[in-house]
DNA sequence: AAGATTTATGTTATATTATAGCATTATAGT
DNA sequence: ACTATAATGCTATAATATAACATAAATCTT
């Protein structure tokens, strides 16, 4: 028996390349287009990002960019970080203190993890009920919504397969 | 005008002390009914939470848990932490690196919190059909759950009151 | 194009948050 | 009392993040 279940996690044979491509045109052309300035930096720290293609830590992020750029420090990094994430180009996991590339940064949206924490991949939900109910909620308390998220760790259906297997 | 929004921020003027007395005393009594060693500087530590009434970073305890206790030093702090979110008896809010007393410790439940950019205060939650529709999506995606999390950073009714007054 | 303004980056230092690792002490079970 | 386990003491350091000010690059204005 197989899936049933949305792919929101990537198997370990998926290439990812396309993905990385795909993420650094829309960014260009989301920045083109708003008139944000696309600099090396940005998109080499939003690269690197989405290379992991799984929650990344800012100094993982730094070491990588220095290969490239050996001037980089942690202010270059997180700079880098907050013009990727105002822009909704990269969320941050805040449980993990870690980085991870936003498959929709078109639509503004909350961010949703699911986390595993086994594989430590990220599965984003982006589920419109659970925003909907989650604003609802908040708003019946009287509060007025500016950035929400919900983390889940978990174990992902990779990982338990896994485990029922071996 | 005033509220039908549930009082989920207390008032400025709010007596917090009978709050702080009922989480100590429900906390003893669970470790008591548990067989959990409720140490001097757990309870200590769990006194400073509470006191703050708002979320305290680990760093602030310290300085305060320092007042009784000289010898206390970050792994004092961490350590007490630990088994305090451990039991339930404090949550950790992720996105502020702070830590926040829970008034339901007796039941298992997600953390869910609306936390105020302008004054720092944090709301519980706790809705039930938030956290069932999370678990019921996590597990459509084949994730079994572990410990989910719902952080809405925004404006509490307070404050949003206040800058409409004044 | 020159000068003024804003935005981004360079650079050094340091603040903040958290844990590793091992010694010692206290508690609970036998 | 003896043993095992759990908690605390203690030192050091790891990991994450920002402050502050200088320089450079891009954009805007005229």
């Amino acid at each position: 028996m197989e899936v049933a279940t949305k792919q929101l996690f990537p198997s370990l044979t998926h290439d990812h390349a396309p993905c990385i491509a795909q993420a650094l045109d829309q960014a260009a052309e989301i920045c083109r287009a708003q008139g944000l300035r696309f600099t090396s930096i940005r998109r080499q720290v939003l690269e690197i990002v989405w290379n992991r293609h799984a929650p990344i830590g800012a100094y993982d992020i730094l070491d990588a960019l220095r290969l490239a750029k050996r001037s980089a420090t942690p202010p270059t990094v997180y700079r880098a970080l907050d013009f990727l994430r105002a822009h909704g180009f990269v969320h941050k996991v805040e449980c993990l203190n870690a980085f991870i590339g936003c498959g929709q940064p078109s639509v503004t949206h909350m961010a949703q993890f699911l986390i595993c924490s086994h594989c430590n991949q990220v599965g984003e939900l982006d589920d419109q009920e659970i925003e909907v109910i989650i604003k609802k909620k908040a708003s019946t308390a009287g509060f007025s919504v500016i950035r929400p998220s919900v983390e889940v760790i978990g174990i992902c259906a990779n990982c338990a397969a896994d485990s029922h297997a071996g």
